[in-house]
DNA sequence: TTGCGTTATGTACGTTTGTACGCATAAGTC
DNA sequence: GACTTATGCGTACAAACGTACATAACGCAA
């Protein structure tokens, strides 16, 4: 009775509602941009209902705000994972050529919400914690296998290489990738 | 009596009106962003009736894409003005130096405009060819002093470096820069 | 002057927006 | 069962939106 309990159409009693509604948020901004991401779109989106979103959001800031941060943490999260499968130095530098063109899950979606968020936050410094802890992480996750400087380098390069391939398909080859890399990291 | 001549609050004959317009525009993205720039603001900012915007700009997506392409086109001139001026391979690396940190002219508001202009391409397929000319006029100047490869390796790192420099203040100091294009030009 | 064609603008219209709030419905307690 | 409290939602509203269009203001030829 306490689960599936939906009695009709009118439904009650959906925890994950939420975080339903936050995923819904990033799929509503990946097709339409923050411009075109409002309330009822997402509403709509998630299945629930309009007024779910001023009851569990204090406003509609407050909504990409929690849908962006969800972002990095997802991002972080696979970040992370790849390197910690990396051994030697040699393997870590392999990884930062699969990240540099091709990204494990690097998809035109979330490469777009990306770009979302940096012009997200370049014009709201209030979230700016956002982007430093993000790239906080990423530096942490590199300077296990690579010294600050090169990984600072090695970071920013990711960051170029990511964009450029993206917005210019044949960008950066694998084969130049692992030639850039051998560059900065000796 | 051609010129100066406002006779009164009603303005009339304003030949720069449509330059101004776009102007104002890249102003209103800068501070508001795509999201809240809106024919009322640009109009506005730009002081010129409301009647103007639809005169002058077949929509409002026309006017973002005329002012995207007056963004690429000014960063494109100082980019190339710069590297007129090296005349030696170590010159060059100077300058990628001063545009990896510290930048010509990047103020906060230009990159600001610059991020928005990548998640407005990544939404908009039909505006990338503004981002490929733009890249493509980059790397033209690259070119001139370095191999493709190096070029496409310093154009990925200029990229990354200055996103990761405003993001977190000290990112990559002069001293790294300079390391850090060796290592890549060599 | 008058007339005409171009250029520019004030205004109005139908939508869509973010947000507030009264009320319905559940769980909790006896 | 009845009653209370916390939770969730349908709906309404003022403001702001993009855009269209009738009409005013001009330059210019006659």
């Amino acid at each position: 009775m306490t689960a599936e309990g939906s009695s009709g159409g009118n439904r009650r009693y959906d925890p994950d509602r939420k975080a339903r509604i936050i995923e819904a948020t990033l799929e509503v901004i990946a097709v339409q941009g923050v411009s075109g991401t409002t309330h009822r779109r997402v509403a709509e989106a998630a299945d629930v209902p309009l007024g779910s979103m001023t009851y569990h959001f204090a406003s509609l800031n407050d909504l990409l705000k929690q849908a962006f941060l969800k972002l990095t943490q997802e991002i972080t999260h696979h970040f992370d994972a790849a390197f910690q499968k990396a051994q030697t130095a040699d393997e870590a530098r392999e990884v930062v050529v699969d990240v540099m063109c091709g990204w494990y899950a690097m998809t035109d979606r979330k490469m777009t919400l990306i770009l979302e968020l940096y012009a997200y936050v370049a014009r709201n410094p209030q979230t700016r914690h956002v982007m430093t802890g993000w790239m906080a992480k990423s530096r942490e996750a590199l300077e296990r296998h690579f010294s600050p400087a090169v990984a600072a380098s090695l970071d920013a390069m990711i960051e170029g290489a990511t964009i450029h391939n993206f917005m210019h398909p044949d960008g950066i080859s694998r084969d130049a990738a692992r030639v850039i890399v051998a560059k900065l990291s000796s």
